[in-house]
DNA sequence: TTGTAAGCGTTATCAG
DNA sequence: CTGATAACGCTTACAA
């Protein structure tokens, strides 16, 4: 910065000013700067720009799911708020370990976020209690009936869940199985939200919950059929708690040569980009994702301008009724 | 830290000791330093260590793909290979466009990364230019025949492409397309080793080429399909840049009622997890995902280390024959 | 093994 | 509108 202020023949506090209040420095100056910094191609250094401000424009996106194929559109919406207000985005994988998540908290701390962004995956105390110490706004993805430590994003998981069961309970299925990955927090709201829809049919049965663990989902679907098979054999339904698992169970049940939706009904949740173009067509709950990204960004961002912001926003859903659960007998 | 330095009555350097060369500390001190650090709470603040230090432990990784089904894996492995190294990784997507490249260039250079991993889109020259500057190590994942910067990691694409299309003949298939999102570096030399197979058996179509654009692939599957018919009514394979695209593929066939692997060949390329439990499952090219972001990092580490390191690493392909080429007929 | 002094590159504050 | 000065929180270099 010193030889851009030399270059022009002005101090560097000037350079300082041209680069992050323009408005502040005449025209001229300002433009002799600019050209200079192009010239030499000086790269303001972050760290001392942090160390000085005591702030770094820096928001911290922490999630399980950066791996998913939940994650683009989210990701997606993010950018797009991100773009033209100065903020940087810094994504990090927790890889549903709460020891992780801290670790992370921790370097984004280090860093003096503008705002943390984390997806709830369980409420682990140690997490807990240090986001309630966060040095910035934070916003949880997680359901929206949970109390956040700051702000929360999302939907009703068990309202939607009781919406997708109450369907597939309409279509005339009765043996409904359960099947996710793990119960981080908002798949334990919808296998609640489904729980209790059966319940009040008078059809829960317990065994029909089937938890696959580990990170590959797809891979994991013959594991489900078989579990849930062996527990009902005359199982009729699953509901499953991401289009993944719905699209890997797609796929067994065509290896098994079990139809679908005659014989097995399938409804996904999330509704991810391919899932209405598998054949059959699947039946998912639609959550806005995008929104989830632009909206969540767009509250660390009003709220660090004073502006007013909702504690809670609730995204809302869809159910899509597609091929997956539309049986052709009844 | 000045907190935590009075706390237990030492000066502020001893605790920075303590923190960062434990080895130089005595051990009762270090401990009673430890102590204080959890009960107050401090966390260190990475701004002022990299100012001070003039290094940022922080590796960036930029990519296109960011948000696609192949990055999970890479993850995992830049992840894996980062842990305990006392690295930073921070993720930033590119979206297919260098002037997105440029500023997320600038934003790493003014954090003095340790080192630098991109996804090589296209060859612009803006972003060569820059990557030229760089101030750390960089490693391009990229066609292993294309000259790097610095350092690539990768495959030879259009030597798998070649031996994919080998087998694609080999099963019969004559007038067969080519299908892709967009022409980045990688899928460019696929289709030069698609193109020159085919040539060398004298039956190349240069109509045969189709780029949905975009950044949705699944849902394009149909505009493929109606391009490739248009251009050829006898249409009997599709070599597939990416798995996704041979997946949107297969759903429109069988949405068609066009069978597969019999009136239409169908491969794909990297090897996504799913690819093998479509039904049918895919025919692919499988890379090695997971060891690009291990090995891809690893070779930052050590040039960083200064120990010895190839400039160009080889992962090699396999192709992985399973249903969607295995013709009944012949 | 521990402490002192100086400085990393930038911006806040206050003066001109 | 521009500049001088001090400070941000930490680490390097050197000294005790």
């Amino acid at each position: 910065m010193t030889e851009v202020a030399q270059q022009v023949g002005v101090s560097p506090i000037t350079v300082s000013r041209a680069l992050n209040k323009p408005e502040k420095v005449s025209e001229a100056l300002r433009e002799a700067i600019l050209k200079a910094v192009e010239e030499t191609g000086y790269v303001p250094d972050f760290a001392a720009r942090a160390l000085a401000s005591r702030h770094s424009n820096l928001v911290g996106v922490l999630t399980s799911l950066l791996g998913s194929a939940i994650f683009p559109p989210v990701m997606r919406g993010l950018e797009d708020r991100a773009r033209d207000s100065g903020i940087r985005l810094q994504y990090a994988n927790t890889r549903y370990d709460p020891k992780e998540e801290i670790y992370q908290l921790k370097q984004f701390y280090g860093q003096n976020p503008t705002g943390i962004l984390i997806g709830g995956v369980q409420m682990d105390p140690g997490v807990m209690d240090m986001l309630s110490r966060a040095p910035c706004p934070v916003v949880q993805f997680i359901d929206i009936t949970m109390p956040p430590v700051d702000m929360a994003i999302g939907i009703n998981n068990a309202a939607a869940a009781t919406t997708a069961t109450q369907h597939l309970l309409s279509q005339g299925y009765r043996r409904i199985g359960f099947a996710a990955a793990r119960l981080d927090i908002p798949v334990r709201m919808r296998l609640s939200g489904f729980q209790h829809t059966l319940q009040d049919a008078g059809i829960f049965d317990p065994n029909l919950i089937f938890l696959t663990g580990g990170d590959t989902v797809i891979p994991a679907a013959s594991r489900v059929l078989d579990g849930l098979f062996a527990a009902a054999p005359d199982l009729d339904a699953i509901f499953c708690a991401t289009d993944e698992m719905a699209t890997g169970l797609l796929f067994e049940c065509q290896r098994r040569g079990i139809s679908v939706p005659d014989q097995m009904g399938l409804c996904g949740f999330t509704g991810l980009e391919f899932s209405g173009y598998t054949v059959p067509a699947l039946t998912t709950v639609q959550t806005p994702l995008y929104d989830l990204g632009f909206k969540g960004l767009d509250m660390v961002l009003r709220t660090r301008a004073g502006r007013p912001t909702p504690k809670i926003l609730d995204l809302g859903f869809q159910l899509i009724t597609r091929d997956t659960t539309r049986r052709t007998g009844g």
